[in-house]
DNA sequence: AAATATACTTTACACTGTTAAGTTATCCAA
DNA sequence: TTGGATAACTTAACAGTGTAAAGTATATTT
């Protein structure tokens, strides 16, 4: 079996060729310009060799984004170690907006653009797992913060989906230009830093005249 | 000076039918199937008759983002009677979140896709003057919320993004499917509704204890 | 050594946005 | 009324796109 593996294993290396060529040309040239035959180029085989690594398109930019919701995880890390669940709230709320716009190729695959939900939806199984464990973890915090009388007790995932929905939304307005037709450009990160601020701080019940 | 103003009108009307299509078109077949072509099919002129008429695909897009803004102003019309800013605050959501759910496309094209940006970019002046005025009747309600001590006075910019940044996180989630993978789809509206009651209630200060 | 399977390429199709050149119809002055 | 200019529109074409079918070597197995 020693010979399958290796040939798997080059296959999953092409793969990556694949991979990180799609990845640099997104980074480089925008997303418009990514394309089967620039990717081909790139890793110097034909165009339709990439078809024979991925189904199509799509299923480049879903492992892409896939790639995205891992380095987010890594960035992640350091939360472990804040206990206080509003303060880890906090900062994961920072990392959130710091990966986004550190990373907005990623965070496009991630949370905004189309194909990568179109390749999911071809899958067998529809579950968007990575999305899945991701909202999770707020889930969680939020829950930990109820639990320990830090904030209001209330219906976790609507408070999830309220506080995702402020960072995602800052971030993908920013993104796609439109803080920036409204907000000085070096006044947008520190806006945003603010805003998140203003509602943590607006929740924390420790803050209120008892 | 009557026969040049007439072409004028003619001149416009032409203007409204493409743009017509275009907006049908891409309601009905999603908007990565509104191509030049077919536009020019549907109001039966060659592909290159809208060249006359637009300059390029973005400022036909950008037409149709000027569009969706007005008729979300004409959405908000019934705001201006109610007289508690909180209130209009709570209402100016709802409204918000309504006209995003019921025209995803319009809603695309205004603060999503990158199209409408570019073909601003394009232009002499560069302001971003419908979401100027969007986001500046946002900023007034909360000042005047501040004024009248219904919420804790802050910096009214970061306010506002951390308000706008929560509803279009909410809706732009959905309308890019990230919702739908995560919340029943029954649940997504009642959940958004809830989202945005729940922040409100955080940062009414009537409902403090005192 | 012959047959088969793997890896890859060539060619092709049906699209896309957009430009340049060509055509027809309209209008206006002589 | 006729001739020339102008406006409105179309045809043809370019360079690009995603992707499928068919062809061609190379490597592996029998």
């Amino acid at each position: 079996m020693g010979i399958a593996e290796r040939k798997e294993k080059q296959k999953l290396e092409i793969k990556k060729l694949i991979l990180d060529a799609s990845m640099k040309l997104f980074v480089d040239e925008g997303f418009e310009n990514v394309s089967i035959r620039k990717i081909a180029d790139l890793i110097e085989y034909s165009p339709t060799t990439v078809y024979l690594y991925f189904k199509d398109k799509d299923e480049i930019l879903f492992s892409l984004h896939d790639i995205g919701f891992q380095k987010l995880q890594e960035h992640n890390q350091s939360l472990a170690t804040i206990k206080n669940p509003l303060l880890r709230l906090h900062k994961m709320g920072e990392n959130y907006l710091d990966f986004g716009m550190d990373n907005p190729e990623y965070y496009d695959l991630m949370f905004i653009q189309r194909a990568p939900m179109n390749a999911l939806m071809a899958m067998e199984s529809c579950e968007w797992k990575s999305g899945d464990a991701a909202i999770n973890v707020l889930k969680a915090t939020l829950a930990e913060c109820m639990e320990k009388n830090l904030i209001e007790k209330d219906d976790v995932n609507a408070v999830a989906m309220a506080i995702w929905g402020m960072v995602h939304g800052l971030v993908s307005l920013s993104i796609r230009d439109r803080l920036e037709k409204l907000v000085p450009l070096d006044e947008i990160k520190p806006t945003m830093i603010k805003s998140l601020h203003w509602i943590i701080n607006a929740i924390d019940l420790s803050n209120r005249p008892t």
